[in-house]
RNA sequence: CGAGAAGUAGCACAGCUUGGUAGUGCACUUGGUUUGGGACCAAGGGGUCGCAGGUUCGAAUCCUGUCUUCUCGACCA
């Protein structure tokens, strides 16, 4: 491509409505242009990188015997309803009218249709297994789009389903996917972590996360430094340590106006792990108090599950007040009133700081014996430095963005659906299925989020849009020009992308523009062209090496070929 | 949805406290000089100051409402 006469532009400044490093430089590159929160256009250049991205996601699904498909996005509201979904997706879901007044949905998600797909072949058990993939649009109204292309309302997202007879032979379609995962993400050379992960809306056995490494990420991913216990911190668990102390005796103490934990744990000079906070709260609307370590937080998913409820919310005072519960001072010691659910660790601490239902007073040296309690189990999120279950390592913390996800969904999806085969001894069963998911726009930014400098993006060879940028230096030597023009029509010949710069700009904003852009190979025409040489530079290398012009050719078919 | 910040030219911002008909840099147009890491000189074009009300002789500026965007949280395959 030369630039002269093209749609290219970039911009000098940072984004103002863009903070994430790769949303900023996705704007910046002119790859992409916000049109509403979590809305964007993909402009030509960033068009051609998004295209890399989906084609080596496409060639591994292939690989992968993955047959491709594409599903609509304008969905009738009922085709959720089998599952109960148009209700758990709730605001989520964009809702329409069509013109007889029909409830259509804008699809966030596509298992349903798949199912329905299946349904269409299914009949016995030889047309099993096989795996759909498509890469198509999804809608969800997030409540918070954010950090560019990581959290938006529309986006492509790959998703692929497999239909297997049983668990054995779900095992082996998982693991393709999976291997394909890892192919495709280490194709781009992207940093990641497999982490195990929460099955939450979809529902099922097993969910893994592909989580890529970045500061900017939104999970939070548990790790040992001993061995390859991984984990997105909603699942998570560690080990409880029994404390090893004798049992005080239970008093009462006076602290006025000491209200949160770390104002009691000051007040009365005691480290907040020796401390047990109160969570006033409600399940499907009845008062629960949860009580876990002062300095930890509760685990929604786990209380839920743990209690058995549905929702969860935050208990107002007219509620409070029909139990003994004192909003700063709650303790579980003679507490009464409300369904009292403890931390597992809790029962394994000994004379710790709780609140005595009493304004203005807390008990030191509270144990199990001093208090009633209707429910224990692990309610907590794990913290920095507790014990890995696996090997008694110790734990810590990497931000991340998911990538990818596979999922053994079970089936649930094929039952409500009425998916079925029949097997060898005329019987009719139900297959189990796995969806398995990558999100290219994320995978975009992910890739930006690990590979920039100060100058802007460094792409990889695979997604870049354009493997070699070619700088005339001065496009009123036509000497220089003759040469780069001929250079960029032969490299195209050879199907290398490249991008010529001929625009009568100074060579300074060409190779700020190069860098920004984050082209791998830079060759630059210029002075040295009367000695028939030419500067190579390689956007991740400093410093540039001088070819001679009959050699640059084979140069780039050579460093391309790596 | 809770808390905070911001909306003024294509982009990034100043002006607002103390009301008086709109400004800087980049980008753009024309001419000239330049040409290896975001050039210089000169002359230009471009803005219902997010929107709607109100106060006032007069509002970008003060007041009220509203919309939008960003950040933290809640939420979220």
């Amino acid at each position: 491509m030369k630039l002269k006469g093209s749609y290219f532009y970039t911009l000098r400044e940072d984004a103002k409505d863009e903070e994430s490093v790769s949303g900023n430089l996705l704007v910046r590159s002119g790859m992409i242009k916000k049109v509403a929160a979590g809305i964007y256009m993909y402009l030509p250049l960033g068009l051609k990188t998004y295209k890399n991205v989906q084609n080596i996601i496409k060639e591994e699904m292939d690989k992968a015997g993955a047959q491709e498909l594409l599903m609509p996005s304008l969905i009738p509201a009922e085709v959720y309803d089998a599952c109960g979904r148009v209700e758990a997706f709730g605001s989520d879901m964009f809702n329409l009218k069509d013109r007889k007044n029909a409830h259509m949905v804008l699809g966030p998600t596509h298992e349903e249709l798949f199912t329905l797909a299946a349904k269409a072949m299914v009949r016995s058990y030889k047309d099993l297994p096989f795996t759909l993939y498509q890469q198509a649009e999804k809608f969800r109204d997030e409540p918070r789009p954010r950090f560019g292309l990581i959290r938006v309302r529309e986006f492509v997202m790959k998703d692929a389903y497999s239909f297997d007879r049983d668990d054995e032979s779900l095992q082996e379609s998982y693991m393709k996917m999976f291997n394909a995962y890892k192919a495709i993400f280490d194709r781009m050379g992207i940093d990641y972590k497999i982490v195990k992960a929460s099955v939450g809306a979809m529902g099922g056995d097993l969910s893994e996360e592909f989580q890529a490494l970045t500061e900017t990420g939104e999970d939070t991913l548990v790790l040992c430094d001993k061995c390859d216990y991984a984990s997105n911190i909603e699942v998570s668990t560690f080990k409880v340590l029994d404390q090893n102390e004798e049992e005080k005796e239970l008093e009462m103490v006076e602290t006025p106006h000491q209200e949160t934990i770390e104002e009691v744990s000051n007040f009365l000079n005691v480290d907040v792990k020796k401390t047990v906070k109160a969570l006033l709260m409600t399940i499907d609307g009845k008062l629960t108090i949860f009580f876990i370590r002062g300095d930890r937080e509760l685990n929604e998913d786990k209380a839920l599950k743990l209690v058995g409820g549905k929702e969860l919310g935050f208990a107002d005072d007219a509620l409070i007040a029909t139990s003994t519960a004192v909003p700063g001072f709650t303790g579980p010691v003679n507490l009464e009133g409300a369904t009292i659910v403890v931390d597992e660790e809790v029962l394994h601490m000994k004379n710790f700081v709780t609140g005595a239902n009493k304004e203005g007073y807390h008990y030191i040296n509270t144990n199990v014996k001093d208090f009633k309690y209707d429910i224990a189990g692990d309610i907590s999120n794990v913290v920095e430095g507790d014990i890995c279950p696996n090997c008694g390592g110790k734990i810590y913390f990497k931000k991340g963005i998911e990538i990818g996800n596979t999922f053994k969904l079970g089936k649930h999806y094929a039952k409500d659906l009425g998916l079925t085969y029949l097997d060898e001894n005329n019987q009719e069963q139900v297959p189990t299925m796995g969806c398995y998911g990558i999100g290219p726009g994320r995978v975009l930014a992910s890739i930006i989020e690990q590979n920039h400098d100060e100058h802007g993006m460094i792409l990889p060879l695979e997604v870049a849009p354009y493997k070699v940028s070619i700088v005339a230096t001065n496009t009123s030597d036509d000497n220089i020009m003759n040469f780069a023009n001929k250079l960029h029509d032969e490299l195209e010949s050879l199907e290398i992308d490249t991008i010529l710069d001929d625009r009568d700009e100074r060579p300074g904003v060409k190779f700020n523009d190069m860098d920004l852009i984050g082209v791998p190979i830079r060759v630059t025409i210029g002075k040295k062209l009367v000695d028939n040489q030419v500067e190579l530079k390689l956007r991740s290398e400093k410093e540039s090496t001088d070819v001679s012009v009959d050699e640059i050719v084979n140069k780039i078919k050579e460093i391309i070929k790596k």
